[in-house]
DNA sequence: TTATTATTTGCGCACTTAGTTAAATAGTCA
DNA sequence: TGACTATTTAACTAAGTGCGCAAATAATAA
């Protein structure tokens, strides 16, 4: 399978309230720090459930719950290996959405900046932070 | 008004946990249906707070709350006009993040309605569901 | 000044969720 | 079969969140 993510070409723009529950609920699963790393963590390779857990910090009862929520969207898929399970990613437009988060995260934060260095200093003399 | 949005390109991958943080703070903002709402409703003009109120349904406390989150992670700009504080899109690009978020639900479902129709019918034939 | 309108904030309630430990389930090996 | 390992699920706790109501705050009008 090369390349399974056709155009879907579809704007939130007059959706339906239902519809805009899936598409909160999706944004719900990248709220949480824990499933971020995951995710980061099997950008380049299969991972099991065990070795994230220890990668991560956590117990493996919590990352397999994790994987769960993250399989459920369709994110990662399961494979089993075995008496293992891996997972791999499923869906790889998530790293688009999260690296485009990151872009609006980096922006807000040099504004955030901006605007505590304006009180920190008598006077906005140029815009060139450094 | 032109282009304020330099392509900030960072990626998430390699990032610590505490920018992970703010990523996952990111998307939580987008993690609620009514702020969904908020954002589509903010898509073709500014609008108040009672005006929203009354289109999402809510209270106007809880709508002002709603967009206190919104500015503080830097998605809606305040502006006061008379006795009324209208909000209006500061961050264009979440438009585009919904947009991907559509169509990775939109692919999600599809996959899950062939999956259902699997059970139910027999032989995958027709989806004239009932 | 007071009256009116709009927004924000304090408080409580119902609900959700990330994390734990312990028990249940699944797969491998002898 | 039983022993062992890995994963999943159940039960629970602590913390967070959306909501409405009511009070506080801000801005306009008289």
């Amino acid at each position: 399978m090369a390349n399974d993510q056709p155009p879907v070409c579809i704007r939130m723009e007059g959706l339906p309230n239902e519809a805009l529950a899936q598409v909160a609920a999706y944004f719900q699963v990248l709220s949480e720090p824990t499933r971020l790393q995951i995710l980061n963590m099997l950008r380049q390779q299969a991972r099991s459930v065990g070795e994230l857990a220890q990668l991560c910090g956590y117990s493996s009862a919590n990352i397999s719950r994790h994987l769960a929520l993250l399989a459920q969207h369709g994110l990662v898929s399961r494979e089993t290996r075995g008496n293992s399970a891996f997972f791999h990613i499923a869906d790889p437009a998530v790293y688009q959405l999260c690296d485009l988060v990151c872009g609006s995260v980096a922006r807000q934060l040099e504004r955030a900046a901006q605007h505590h260095a304006a009180f920190a200093a008598p006077a906005p003399r140029d815009g060139q932070g450094g």
